[in-house]
DNA sequence: CTGAAAGCGCTAACAA
DNA sequence: TTGTTAGCGCTTTCAG
């Protein structure tokens, strides 16, 4: 039993294939009753259209690409969602791409996009990514791309991100109101200017309280959990250990926990944390974290939003644009 | 600058069409030197191939669909890590389609696979998915399929599952031996056959222990996360309150602790909980959570490994086969 | 070893 | 309002 073709549907109907394809697509062409004759025959015969092909032929693939780290993580997958739902209303298809973190695989998956496999991206950098020609090779190929979360600064085209260094002072801020003198950032990597925005907020939020910072305490991770937890476990046993930490991913939390847990080091008591994070079960936890909590499925749904914008107006390429969203702290027990 | 074409490329080096396309699918009938050109100046001028026209002709899109209730789920998203790594190898791409557990949008996704976006499909069936004529149509229309987790009994084709009679069971029997004597069962959906096994390893583990499960403490859940609290804080407010509880979803972790807390009942004193989840913050809950861990990467990681055996040798369709996965009990302080 | 040409399923000029 | 026809970019016979 084998799919129906444009053809055999148009033959069974006595109708030419052109006829059908209009009717199908509903032009204005075509009589109101052919259609419904045809809306009728197709539904019987099961016909469904190959999407390649009117690929192929319209240079539309009706695929939008979304190129991301990792699936495994909550702000991502709420991001994905955010995205679906408006390419689900626009009868478009979420090629989710991932990069693992990895700049190499990222440019290939850039590449690959430059065949037509989709007619826009939506795209988080890797940690890994400190240039971007791949982004731009890739735009100026006609293929309209937005960055969201993870952006890089040089890319000319719309940006969607949430307030990383405003959260970021708060979040510091808040640290010393509950009284640390010691605080750590944990950052993502050195090549993120999110990375480094939210490095900013943290260091600009100690000089307003006259806090230094030493070296010592900025640390990056990396993308496993037991070299992180080895991080944080040794600083945690520095002679002049934080007292307070900002830890810019979510996947912090638990090398976090488990080394205080295993330095008998209480939260909050001993060291107080802020995390970047999107989990549900951050209120659960032991104690609840309190956590910056970014506006995942709003920053997919705009990107996607605009991303559709572009791809309406044919050859509008996007503007170099900016949409911050902001982000809200929400303190539980793990700073107070 | 917009992406060159074969033609174009063939121009270039002054060779014919078709031995550009021989040459750039390493055939015998191409000289290597003339192979070494081809890809030399394929590379030079940023040739890339437009997959949708070689999918026309060659009938494989070179894509696999991916169709699960939702990503933002810890098992899930762990399993299209484990589906993403056979694919990448094989050089497909994962087309991820979310039925956001709606039966409507599983039929409309399956019926679009019919037109030949994808090679073959990875699912699991939604919760509102009692019937399975869908997925028969599909198979029977030529396209592989394989379910994972949530299958449906009646398809006649390779399913992917746990054991999850048995880690019910073996759950079920971990909290009597914890002293529970009233232990609830929280499902997703009675039409699931993934939730009938659980629920059927949990009844018979309490007839094996002499203990009797009322029809009060068998419920099934919502698909968010208010009501689910609301049921889960009716069911600890009866005058006969459960002492233990098995969760089939990870979704139901935070409503009942977040249930518990607002009543004063502690876990695990007053109940304790076990529940099927692959959530990495499990051992940082408050209490730690004892979860029935689930090889969700294995899972998917054997789903697509079997899906590319079947679409390698062309018309064979799947066998009718089963191949489970043990899950593992993780014991922590929600049941100790 | 290389090339000419047909055609995958569909859409959109252009004709009728 | 309907039909004829020429491709979209690629692969693959079949000839040379």
């Amino acid at each position: 039993m084998k799919n129906i073709n444009i053809r055999e549907l148009a033959q069974q109907l006595n109708l030419s294939v052109s006829t059908v394809s209009k009717a199908l697509n509903d032009s204005h062409e075509i009589s109101d009753e052919t259609k419904k004759r045809v809306l009728k025959t197709a539904a019987t015969l099961n016909y469904v259209p190959n999407p390649y092909a009117s690929s192929l032929r319209g240079r539309k693939s009706k695929n939008i690409g979304v190129v991301i780290p990792e699936v495994a993580d909550s702000f991502f997958s709420i991001a994905i969602n955010g995205i679906e739902s408006v390419a689900k209303e626009k009868g478009y298809h979420v090629l989710i791409c991932l990069t693992h973190e990895s700049f190499e695989n990222e440019k290939n998956i850039l590449k690959e996009f430059q065949g037509g496999r989709v007619d826009g991206v939506i795209m988080s950098v890797s940690r890994e990514t400190i240039q971007s020609d791949h982004i731009s090779d890739l735009i100026s190929n006609g293929v309209p791309l937005i960055l969201f979360d993870r952006v890089c600064e040089d890319v000319e085209t719309a940006k969607i991100t949430t307030d990383d260094f405003e959260s970021s002072y708060k979040a510091t801020e808040h640290l010393v109101a509950q009284g640390c003198k010691k605080i750590a950032f944990l950052g993502i990597s050195k090549s993120l200017s999110l990375n480094s925005k939210r490095q900013e907020g943290y260091v600009q939020a100690l000089n307003d309280h006259d806090l230094k910072s030493g070296n010592k305490h900025i640390i990056h991770c990396t993308n496993e959990l037991k070299p992180n937890y080895r991080l944080v476990k040794k600083l945690l046993q520095q002679k002049n250990r934080p007292d307070g930490i900002v830890a810019s991913m979510e996947k912090l939390t638990t090398p976090v926990y488990t080394a205080c847990a295993d330095l008998n080091l209480s939260i909050p008591q001993d060291v107080k944390m802020v995390c970047f994070s999107n989990l549900e079960t951050a209120s659960i936890l032991n104690p609840s974290l309190t956590t910056i909590t970014q506006p995942a499925f709003e920053m997919g749904k705009t990107a996607a939003s605009i991303l559709f914008r572009a791809l309406k107006k044919t050859n509008l390429s996007l503007t170099k644009s900016s949409i911050v969203i902001p982000s809200s702290l929400m303190i539980r027990s793990s700073t107070t």
